[in-house]
DNA sequence: AGAGTTAATACGAATTTCGTAATGTTCAAG
DNA sequence: CTTGAACATTACGAAATTCGTATTAACTCT
């Protein structure tokens, strides 16, 4: 179990006993958490594609279709789709600018950003429930924890 | 910021800020592993239903349809086109059991029972990845903490 | 101007999900 | 033993989604 050198750093490998309680625990964790996700869809009855992009849009309001498309990897003619569907929601706008009138700039809607402002509080809620499961001196280290993960370079 | 009695148990609830970055925290942590999902997810081009029912049904040989259907929440007969693309895929066997025979014993085949093994590894991956992305000192702690939140009671 | 590129959309094919109806099986009551 | 209800599954068809191809409109560079 001794430190090895690798890249330059100190670089230990996790444990495969480690490796296997993290995943099983992950596994209960998404589980317990997906339910939540599933009754929240039930309330708009928002496909999932729309509602990232809706929440895409909300974030970069006047984006071109085609940018949406790239982020979320799908291909331009399903963002028509989509786009379509929340246009006949009210949830966005299409607006043709005049610097460029081939593209299309995409705004949310009031109703459309009341949405986004939904979705985002059961998200909030999931991280709440997360934070209350703990007790108050370990909720700082889940949460630089998760930090530090998520803001890893590799 | 005096702790309050709730339930007969102290309990505090999370600050506002808290709950704000562990939000944000946790959006970038799940768009850095969504990708990897989406990754593995292109190797063998099973949908997301294919994916939880093989896992399912590898885990609890010999189950019915309806077991399957009612534990992902979707439709009998929706489960049964997902078995019949597996079926088509040899990843899973039909048969007839002789006390039942109205009922269908579902099993996985090697094929089906290797490729889950694939899809385990990938998301194993993904777990190393998250404990690599720590000091040694700190894996034990995100370990303890998602066993944690994952098997809290709400 | 005119060719080539870019952004978005119209259309059609393939796939998926799910509701309704049908098939075959089991169980219980008469 | 028969008959009828309940059950598990499947067949079929309708609605919706994704995406590739072709088309339209606008921009850019020579």
């Amino acid at each position: 179990m001794a430190p090895q050198k690798c890249f330059g750093r100190d670089m230990i490998e996790p444990t495969a006993e480690q490796v296997e309680q993290l995943t099983r625990a992950f596994e209960r964790f998404t589980r317990r958490f997906k339910v939540a996700e599933a009754a929240a869809a039930a309330d708009n009855a928002l496909i999932a594609l729309d509602a990232q992009a809706l929440l895409f849009v909300s974030e970069h309001p006047g984006c071109g279709l085609g940018d949406v498309a790239r982020d979320l990897g799908v291909a331009p003619t399903t963002m028509s789709s989509a786009v379509d569907r929340l246009v006949r929601k009210a949830m966005i706008e299409r607006r043709r600018p005049e610097d460029n009138r081939r593209a299309v700039a995409l705004t949310a809607t009031a109703k459309g950003r009341q949405v986004v402002e939904e979705q985002k509080a059961g998200y909030q809620k999931a991280c709440r429930a997360m934070l209350r499961s703990l007790d108050p001196d370990e909720r700082g280290d889940l949460i630089r924890l998760t930090e530090k993960i998520a803001d890893a370079e590799t």
